[in-house]
DNA sequence: GTTGAGCGTT
């Protein structure tokens, strides 16, 4: 049978508490973050290596190292212990989530020679980078290459590279593209493009990118044509966009409202401007339907 | 047994 208590303290060089254990000879977490607040686990040293060893910690269970707890004494470890730790996994998620923004994707070859095989598109493209996957899309039936296939690299410069270029393969032109599945979502980009409300009708693309100038380089100006009072403005930084989202501006006197801009082709309206029985009649039939707009730059 | 802008049977 094992102690009744085990001996906790805050540092190897403090004094001890005492914490109970029990009936199995396991001692709760709850039981040591009582006496020590915030606590998350122990450790101890390993009294041959020298080295400090953790204790196994099971859904809230503190389970002895070896038969029981000995005469140890047990060191608290903190969250703020792992903060190193933490460090390192918030540095590499950041990693993750910068190769998420380079994330490689299949691509599309077009305009294969008929000949073409798998191992011909490997042997090729392995010139550029490291192949994953390759494909040769063929009839079912007869076997014949439809003509154009795909490739998947593991670096994202390849891919960079290989669709940059044309390539000739076994005698023909051949391009590398993201395929329109892929086309859309690969990047989430924060929206460089801003939503202008309450625009008047003198207002001129001219003068829009002259005045949205002062925050950062302009790449687009777009008004509707009829006046539709609202325009949309581009930016080269989706930061300058964001920073402008909720302000009220004066242009030429006016206030003009800005506000982020939807995606393109999310608006119904715009993809069935003379719907019959009127927009809201459209608007109750889209909700009620299941159909999702695909995500798309905007 | 053909063809030549496109978009991926499993």
């Amino acid at each position: 049978m094992s102690e009744l208590y085990i001996r906790v303290a805050e540092d190897e060089s403090e004094e001890p508490m005492e914490i109970p254990s029990e009936d199995d000879g396991t001692v709760l977490l709850s039981s040591v973050a009582a006496q020590f607040p915030g606590a998350c686990g122990l450790r101890y040293r390993n009294p041959e290596s020298q080295c400090m060893r953790g204790v196994r910690l099971v859904e809230g269970v503190l389970h002895a190292p070896e038969s029981d707890w000995g005469n140890l004494v047990y060191v608290v470890n903190y969250p703020k212990d792992n903060k190193r730790k933490m460090d390192e996994i918030d540095a590499a998620s950041a990693v993750k989530i910068k190769r998420g923004f380079q994330k490689t994707s299949d691509l599309i070859v077009l305009g294969l020679p008929w000949k073409t095989t798998e191992q011909d598109l490997k042997d090729y493209f392995t010139t550029f980078g490291e192949v994953i996957m390759v494909q040769v899309k063929r009839d079912a039936k007869t076997g014949n290459s439809k003509g154009f296939g795909f490739v998947r690299f593991t670096e994202y410069e390849t891919q960079t590279k290989v669709i940059a270029q044309r390539h000739m393969i076994d005698g023909r032109w051949c391009d590398c593209k993201l395929p329109n599945s892929k086309a859309c979502p690969d990047e989430p980009m924060r929206s460089r493009k801003i939503f202008v409300g309450r625009c008047t009708e003198d207002m001129t693309t001219d003068e829009l990118r002259q005045y949205f100038m002062q925050y950062g380089e302009v790449t687009d100006v777009f008004i509707p044509k009829p006046f539709r009072a609202f325009a949309f403005v581009t930016f080269a930084d989706d930061q300058v966009a964001q920073a402008l989202c909720g302000e009220d501006l004066i242009i030429k006197g006016v206030s003009v409202h800005i506000s982020n801009a939807e995606p393109k082709h999310n608006n119904i309206h715009q993809l069935f401007p003379n719907f019959p029985g009127g927009s809201a009649s459209l608007a109750a039939m889209f909700d009620r339907s299941q159909y999702q707009f695909p995500s798309s730059h905007v």
